[in-house]
DNA sequence: TCCATCATGTAAACAGTTACATGATTGC
DNA sequence: GCAATCATGTAACTGTTTACATGATGGA
């Protein structure tokens, strides 16, 4: 039994979840997800999904509605059961480590910038972080109320991460501040 | 001038901070973050190298101190420059976006398992996280006593992400207990 | 009528992983 | 003497992005 990657196992979740759907389906679940790790380009999820189906774990009829054929995908029984062996398998070490994010590396290495641009950065990470914890705020409420419960859990998750985010930023905020007065003064 | 990808950025950024140094020891600085998002491995990191000295961002000396040589690499000018130029440039969607959890995907697919295969994939993963959560404090307080300024407030935010993180996975096992326990009450 | 979106896919280029190969140095 | 780690790199494979190409459908 082939070794399947984080994003097929991804997308044969929502298969499982959503479908029976089409790949373009697919991919707009990324698309609109407010988490773009996953940018589930073209060119990256038509061969996915033929390799899923070469495996027997999604199922493929072509329909054809109008003129132009539309692939109908839903999971099979071997590939709900691939779906349940991922979901049980012990966390890793990378499932563990914690999540990369690429303000905070750059935070690494603010002190190649002056402390006015520094400060200027940092302004600009905060009004974004703001606007986009609006949207997550919105996204989630939408599944607290009609979504499935593993959705609201899932939900939850993005949004105490966004929080925990936006806090982290304004506290960084904050202490440059502290740095810059106390050199002013001192 | 090329735009260069994120992992060419923080390459840039170690050796900016921690040069002149080898590419094995900027291996090392990946292999020692407690965010595994860069592996870095061999074939990555070597060839990233001549693409970021062939750029002349970085520098290449090679030292034959005893029979085996070793190449130092420092940051040039315009190294340091595209640097900065990093740094400032605006956060885009994705450096806003939610940071990717693979523990959260996962929860987001529950329903595809028996209450009891949950509560024991959601017992690992408290527990995953509280083993790690250690070494992260660990990580944090080396960084605020003998660390620069911008490594401490970067190590704040590795430990509100994974107290964040912690957080939500015992908040998902409390509700699913408390489901549960409902279920064989009603 | 025209534009956005639905819908399917392919091809070239590129980046990253895994596995391999080699050999020096340091500490037990 | 031996094992671990320092240290450098390459080659084959795989997955992803970007760009391209095509055409249907539905609404303003």
């Amino acid at each position: 039994m082939a070794e399947s990657s984080l994003l097929e196992s991804v997308v044969l979740g929502i298969v499982w979840k959503l479908g029976p759907m089409t790949p373009y389906a697919i991919r707009q679940e990324f698309v609109h997800s407010p988490s773009s790790s996953f940018s589930a380009s073209t060119g990256a999820i038509y061969p996915l999904v033929d390799r899923l189906v070469d495996r027997g774990w999604l199922g493929s009829k072509t329909e054809a509605t109008g003129k132009r054929p539309r692939r109908m995908l839903k999971i099979t029984r071997s590939g709900a059961a691939a779906l349940r062996r991922w979901l049980r398998s012990e966390p890793n070490d990378a499932d563990l480590s914690v999540p990369f994010d690429s303000l905070r590396t750059r935070i690494y290495f603010l002190a190649a910038l002056r402390p006015d641009e520094r400060r200027r950065y940092l302004d600009s990470v905060v009004a974004g972080l703001e606007a986009r914890i609006q949207d997550v705020r919105a996204y989630c409420q939408s599944y607290e109320t009609k979504g499935r419960w593993e959705s609201s859990l899932a939900a939850s998750g993005y949004l105490e991460l966004a929080k925990a985010r936006l806090r982290w930023a304004r506290e960084v905020q904050r202490r440059l501040e502290a740095a810059d007065e106390s050199l002013n003064e001192g």
